[in-house]
DNA sequence: ATCGTAATACGAATTAAATCGTATATTCGG
DNA sequence: CCGAATATACGATTTAATTCGTATTACGAT
């Protein structure tokens, strides 16, 4: 079944799979300008960063131009599940339900966004 | 509100917390012992994990006897909020919606456990 | 062709977490 | 009282993540 990654991110790692998740496509450059909106970092701390990523096989590149373009090479729900695996474990003795009541609990949820886990929910009774 | 404690505990800081937050109370070498199921690490190693968790203000200790005792010096929930928080931030680009969905969608879960879900999404949406 | 800009590569320094060895002190059984 | 077992303290090492400076190369405008 292809290749199981079982890489974790680390928390700049993540920032940056966040963007190319988004965008695709994406030169260190346009990385590097999306960070620093909320970040603070020179250039080439982004660029190592990547390249490391690209060692580690957390993303994908074309270097056939001079400027290399990235993409990621993980899929964004099956890391999502997988972090979410390991802090379940950690933080929730393995509870999901208790991440879940907890999440919800506090912040604040539109009706909307209501209806669609109750949807989920009746979803999974059924099942 | 005292001290609004904002530390983020480490991967094996929260291993002991979590512990301390299920005794209570605990010395070292209970909670070594406990670890020791799970993990594979020498004593000392626990011991100097806990006395920084203790400079960090992560845990308290009754030093007043040889063996010293520690609990937990910050509050579960709150520090599962918090942990909760940032992921929901760096990985469901801010909407715990997603991670809710995510968390239910893979992970089995009981019809109990969706009964109480449901209980409280019902509450939230009188509110 | 040349100069300035922008790109990558690479190594090194910094910081933080985790691990452990050793020193020293206390307790307890005999 | 003495020795073994068990505590804590503390420093050193290792490992990993992050950051950045510098070298080098490529591109584009003049």
């Amino acid at each position: 079944m292809s290749t199981p990654r079982l890489i974790k991110p680390t928390e700049s790692e993540l920032e940056i799979l966040q963007i190319l998740w988004t965008r695709g496509l994406a030169t260190v450059r346009e990385v590097h300008e999306e960070l620093s909106k909320t970040k603070e970092a020179g250039y080439t701390t982004t660029l190592k960063l990547m390249q490391i990523m690209h060692e580690k096989g957390l993303v994908k590149r074309d270097d056939s131009m001079r400027t290399h373009v990235y993409q990621p090479a993980v899929n964004k729900e099956r890391t999502q599940k997988h972090m979410l695996g390991k802090m379940i474990d950690s933080l929730f003795g393995g509870s999901s339900t208790q991440l879940v009541m907890q999440a919800l609990g506090e912040n604040k949820v539109s009706a909307e966004e209501i209806e669609k886990i109750q949807a989920l929910l009746n979803d999974l009774k059924r099942k």
